[in-house]
DNA sequence: ACGATGTATATGCGATGCGCATCTAGGTGT
DNA sequence: ACACCTAGATGCGCATCGCATATACATCGT
């Protein structure tokens, strides 16, 4: 975490990618480099192709996801990830942690979803 | 991120608390000491105390923030924090975010929020 | 036969982030 | 003198991540 000014080249990464990943293979198998151009293509973020890979295999220690490898298709072998039970769960508490946060924010920032203006001159009434 | 089963002691940190922070200090300053027992009081995470410290200090070195000293009140001194314009822009970033992350994920589920459930036995249709 | 290119996965390195525990230090009460 | 509360900060060890690079199989052109 260090977009330079306001989230200049914000990188989301983390949980946040494992949510991505998930998503994408909730209710289907894929392999990586599928996963990787399909983020690229979509425009979901720019990952790191490294990262993809590795976040994969953390998510199958994890249990949130498990492989077996592919080589009925031409070219070199695919590693196949499934979607397990708990990826599912997994899945359904981020997306509920989501909401808990952007509800929390609604509410520290006054109830309501107003845009926020910076203010010409910051108050400060001291506790 | 290693949360055991599904989210079994998830923390926030990062950039969500750095997006916690910005909310409790938007419109007023505030310092560490009282923001960690407000976070704290008000259930928004389990914050780890260092980490609230030393988020707020790269908060400063990020420009999101600006302190400075207040020896006013009894007990040891405070450092008071204001949030800056570059850290409401960063707010407001946060949150076109989180947004734009939910659409990703309501896309990807299928084009409404219907409640994931764990199927009994997981199709796999092979690529 | 052989090198270039595309597909597919993985890792080493250096920097950063974070939880946990601990430390410093001032102030208050007994 | 001592315990306790307030307030902020840091050292250690581990995990994460971006970037670059490595490995390997397959295809195509010459």
């Amino acid at each position: 975490m260090q977009r330079t000014d306001a989230f200049a080249g914000f990188k989301p990464s983390g949980d946040m990618l494992t949510a991505h990943l998930l998503a994408l293979l909730q209710g289907w198998t894929a392999y990586g480099y599928d996963l990787v151009q399909r983020l690229e293509d979509a425009g979901y973020g720019d990952y790191n192709k490294g990262s993809i890979y590795r976040t994969l295999r953390q998510m199958e220690r994890m249990g949130l996801v498990s492989s077996d490898w592919d080589t009925s298709t031409e070219g070199p072998a695919r590693r196949m990830y499934t979607v397990t039970q708990t990826g599912l769960l997994f899945l359904k508490d981020w997306l509920t942690l989501l909401d808990a946060h952007r509800k929390d924010m609604e509410m520290l920032l006054g109830m309501s979803t107003r845009p926020i203006e910076p203010p010409d001159t910051h108050r400060s009434p001291s506790s």
